[in-house]
DNA sequence: TGTATGTTTCGCTAATTGACGAAATAATGG
DNA sequence: CCATTATTTCGTCAATTAGCGAAACATACA
């Protein structure tokens, strides 16, 4: 039980389901990318990305400083479909996906500097 | 969004695990048989079963003093075939479905006596 | 009507989990 | 080698959740 449990925790979680969503429209995206679209520190990001890696629904590229993760080989099927069918609808995930054309049409450092910014305005307050 | 989440917390538990795969190949079952299998209290296995209710995958029925749980006729199904495949050779799971085979056999009468002794058991600890 | 019994609700405690900042790690480029 | 940058790990805090016992609720039966 103990993979399937795996996977179910790991999509308990809004954060989590939203950047499985993307992953299913998108094939491949950068943890800076993602750290965009979800709004969250860094720090965040990575522990739910590991949290997916560990239930085996993601995998990971290094390419120079940047990770890009994707769905794996072994995503099970039939979830992959229930998911695509019960998240296709679903506004949250429509933005998300709108939010992405934005996101993918800067470069990676641009989105980096931004997220920089943005801990600046965090830290002002 | 909402309602995927619902469903992947609820099944993000072993014990609720258990019993919708306990429901996929026994059609109902009351409470104090559910209770039996997961050997918990029964309050706790109450909390778990209005967890299921609320993300729609089960639905109860009430039969006298007996309340039966069968999953719902929403239970998406790519899901369900997911789990069927996902769960058939678990250990855990199996051993539940033999532990049902006797539960089934008793009287609901009887299991809750059990249950009494089971209680009185831990108190005199 | 009163008593026994199956289930649920409530209040509480302990364990788990999401979130962040700070520090560590890894990789590029001067 | 040193500075910069993207990501991860660590420590901590707040929020959520599983578990239980006690009490409330609901139903059957004497």
């Amino acid at each position: 039980m103990e993979q399937t449990l795996n996977i179910a925790k790991a999509l308990a979680d809004g954060s989590r389901m939203r950047v499985i969503a993307a992953l299913m429209s998108r094939e491949e995206l950068c943890v800076c990318q993602i750290t965009e679209m979800l709004q969250l520190a860094p720090a965040t990001v990575s522990r739910h990305m590991t949290i997916l890696h560990n239930a085996r629904l993601v995998q990971s590229r290094k390419e120079g400083r940047w990770v890009f993760y994707r769905l794996t080989a072994v995503f099970p099927d039939l979830l992959r479909q229930w998911l695509t069918g019960s998240l296709d609808d679903v506004t949250q995930i429509q933005a998300d996906r709108r939010r992405l054309e934005t996101i993918l049409a800067c470069d990676p450092d641009d989105l980096c500097r931004q997220q920089k910014k943005r801990k600046k305005c965090r830290a002002r307050e």
